[in-house]
RNA sequence: GUGGACGUAGCUCAACUGGAAGAGCACGGGACUGUGGCUCCCGGGGUUGCGGGUUCGAGCCCCGUCGUCCACCCCA
């Protein structure tokens, strides 16, 4: 029974890592001062195809969309950062210009799966809206940087600029002239008409890319300006960076401060972002500036190393028939007083650990009919640190017996002992 | 959407030119009659992705289909 392609089931390791992450981006981005806001995963096409771009390859073969009851289309979103707008312009901007977002999800594109690319997959996204100084660039350029430090990954940094809507058909032209001369592959030949920047990024035609002009010899005075004052900010920031003046970005909404991280180990982009100055006004907001950054979750995930020791933790309680009811009894009358276990403090030490570990984790066998030995075998393999064993023994000397697996050794101790 | 490789046990993989489906790990049990990890023994698990075809006979050959992976496209 398969799932659907370019989707996985995410369990066990994986999962403890897609755990980490999410929760390591909420408390690091709250602190930031970003608002973590949950917008909808179906949203009406309009939002993508409106700002994405007609002609992008998004919209026009990778939404998953489709003819709502009433007649209205819908789609699973394929992206983060038009939803945050729209969310925006429709419940923030009125009340406060300035925002800080942040949102973490499942996006949907129907592409051909392959390394670092699923249908289903899940991005950390952080806009930040009326912010226009090129500190605020360097600054979400920064954070991101840091994001990376923070989890252990490797990472390299690459921004450029775009340009805006004065400076840019100025390159386009420019590229195409220069292209206009110079043999194409097949794919660059279209690219040439559509979107000529693309052709930075081909991969065949890496010769003829070579001598082609640089954006950034093309910039306006406002854009030139802008972006020199975000490399100096950057490095006021103390961040690594290359200026690699090849970054085009697929999205249409773009303009000025572009980025995107590489991991050292494999060629694609774990995170990228950049300004988007003109996407508020064009969904209909008043005219906000606007910049972001999406993280790649399962690019990241591939990443991430965590501690390979998993700890044990917690307390199962193993029995043989005669101890069965004694059990039962101590189990159910430790879950009852759970909370006064947790703000019970003293004992002796090995009360105070026990007690730490039932807070954390703490479990029954339900299959005392087995033997003992399986009872602990599934308490190891459980990576339990302690088991309690309640047998004929105990229940002669009125104890429980207490066994730490981590460390091997065992010890009694009166059942009143431990919780009062 | 294009091109290529590959689908055998939960996982990693064997099975000569077509000739009775195997191993390691994992899982379960036992040796240790009340105690995990180490060792040894035993055990459960497979419609060889699915459907056709060729053949006395197909895991192997042919066709189709689905899926996975890799690259292109595109992108986080």
């Amino acid at each position: 029974m398969p799932t659907v392609t370019g989707t996985d089931d995410v369990f066990g390791e994986v999962a403890e890592k897609f755990e980490f992450l999410e929760n390591f981006a909420r408390g690091y981005f709250k602190r930031l001062g970003f608002e973590e806001v949950r917008t909808p995963i179906i949203e009406y096409s309009w939002v993508f195809r409106k700002t994405l771009g007609d002609s992008s390859e998004i919209v026009m073969h990778q939404m998953y969309s489709f003819e709502d009851k009433d007649g209205k289309e819908v789609v699973l979103r394929p992206e983060g950062t038009a939803a945050a707008v729209r969310f925006y312009i429709e419940k923030i901007q009125s009340a406060k210009p300035r925002a800080k977002l942040f949102y973490i999800g499942p996006m949907f594109r129907r592409e051909r799966p392959q390394k670092g690319r699923y249908r289903q997959f899940h991005q950390i996204g952080c806009e930040m809206f009326g912010f226009d100084s090129p500190e605020s660039d360097a600054y979400i350029i920064f954070i991101l940087s840091e994001f990376f430090r923070n989890i252990g990954v490797q990472h390299k940094i690459e921004v450029n600029s775009v340009g805006c809507p004065t400076c840019r058909p100025r390159y386009s032209s420019a590229l195409k002239e220069f292209f206009e001369a110079k043999t194409l592959c097949e794919d660059c030949q279209k690219r040439k008409e559509r979107n000529p920047l693309r052709i930075l990024d081909c991969k065949k035609d890496i010769e003829v890319v070579k001598d082609a002009p640089n954006i950034l010899d093309f910039l306006c005075q406002k854009c030139k300006s802008h972006f020199e004052l975000v490399l100096n900010n950057l490095k006021n920031f103390g961040v690594k960076f290359e200026i690699n003046p090849k970054i085009v970005r697929g999205l249409d909404y773009y303009t000025g401060t572009v980025f995107e991280v590489f991991s050292t180990k494999f060629s694609n982009a774990i995170a990228a972002g950049g300004r988007y100055d003109l996407l508020v006004e064009f969904m209909g907001g008043h005219p906000t500036p606007a910049l972001g950054f999406a993280i790649g979750v399962e690019r990241t995930v591939d990443l991430l190393e965590l501690s390979s020791e998993r700890n044990r933790l917690g307390l199962f309680i193993c029995y043989t028939s005669e101890g069965k009811q004694k059990a039962f009894d101590f189990f159910t009358r430790v879950v009852v007083s759970l909370n006064l276990i947790s703000a019970g403090k003293g004992g002796t030490s090995h009360v105070g650990e026990i007690r730490e570990h039932i807070v954390k984790r703490f479990d029954i066998s339900v299959e005392g009919t087995k033997s003992l030995k399986s009872q602990v075998r599934y308490a190891d393999s459980q990576n339990f640190r302690f088991i309690a064993i309640i047998g004929k023994n105990e229940i002669e000397k009125g104890v429980i017996t207490f066994r730490d697996l981590q460390n091997s050794y065992q010890f009694e101790m009166k059942e009143d002992e431990l919780l009062f």
